[in-house]
DNA sequence: AATAAGGCTTCCTATGATGGGAAGGTCAAG
DNA sequence: CTTGACCTTCCCATCATAGGAAGCCTTATT
């Protein structure tokens, strides 16, 4: 392994830099997610440094919870040649905004966690002010805790 | 603490109140992310503030791209009453970091994207210039990392 | 009382994303 | 030339999600 020919890389070379299992890579192909990969004379795949930095956007974008299709248009807003300008623009302020609305969500997730380190940690508190924040609910009444099993009735 | 319910919702209200489909809280409660729910005297299942507020919870995580078995494990830091508040801290800790890695690769996305509609857009000139720009990485210095590790985490 | 709407269960199917493994070809180093 | 790491394709398994149908029961409205 280490260093590369020039500019182009093996499919599992291109797969330990980008996180993204070769696997899924030639699947990525089969499915046109990605064009098919140049080859050697053999039928190895090659990969240069654009293709390398697409499958780190995937990469990405999967572990953000986007799907197959939602990338297909994020890309494509790089790679589709025929796009004028107002058709990108349009497409990606639409992904802004719903990128814009998983960092929020992101934060509330990440304010309930530090609220439950804050304020449900010590131990007797049977109250948990996560429920009260971010449920909207009109009522703070809770469920008896009798019978089941786990005492999962409590949140907090 | 006020007790007594009946602020409780039918599966249907609660799917409709938090996004999460009837059959997938059906699904949840079978593969026991969440715990079987009251039912009334004639089967129907009941869901009180809290039990909307965690299928929230797992809505946003599920969207977030968070598997069944991490949202678990997040629900179980409000769920387990033996809580002992340094294991609690620990594995919170840990999925505040991993949060605080999906925030940032969300923004780093999100500058992706507003890049692209800064610099490749005011035209209808079909080519992307940065596409080409980035002839060069994987291996080469980039530009610093201005701002945190993702900064240079863009394709065009 | 009748009806519509919705809930209950069980079962069957499908699709998308991912990964495991088999059977075999390629390549470089010993 | 052999070996071991890597590649190829193809098939199969799993998990999360979704849809639907059947058959029965409950609730609300008319």
């Amino acid at each position: 392994m280490s260093v590369v020919m020039k500019h182009s890389h093996t499919i599992g070379e291109a797969a330990a830099t980008t996180g993204v299992s070769a696997k899924m890579i030639r699947h990525y192909e089969k499915i046109r997610l990605i064009m098919p990969a140049e080859r050697t004379g053999a039928g190895y795949r090659l990969y240069d440094p654009a293709d390398i930095h697409k499958l780190r956007f995937i990469r990405r974008a999967r572990n953000l919870g986007f799907s197959i299709d939602e990338i297909k248009e994020l890309l494509g807003l790089w790679q589709d040649e025929t796009r004028a300008s107002k058709d990108v623009r349009h497409v990606a302020d639409s992904h802004l905004v719903a990128l814009r609305n998983k960092a929020a969500e992101i934060h509330s997730m990440i304010d309930a966690l530090e609220h439950l380190l804050e304020g449900c940690t010590n131990d007797d508190r049977p109250d948990c002010p996560i429920l009260k924040g971010l449920a909207s609910d009109t009522t703070s009444a809770r469920p008896k805790n009798v019978g089941h099993k786990f005492g999962y009735e409590r949140i907090c």
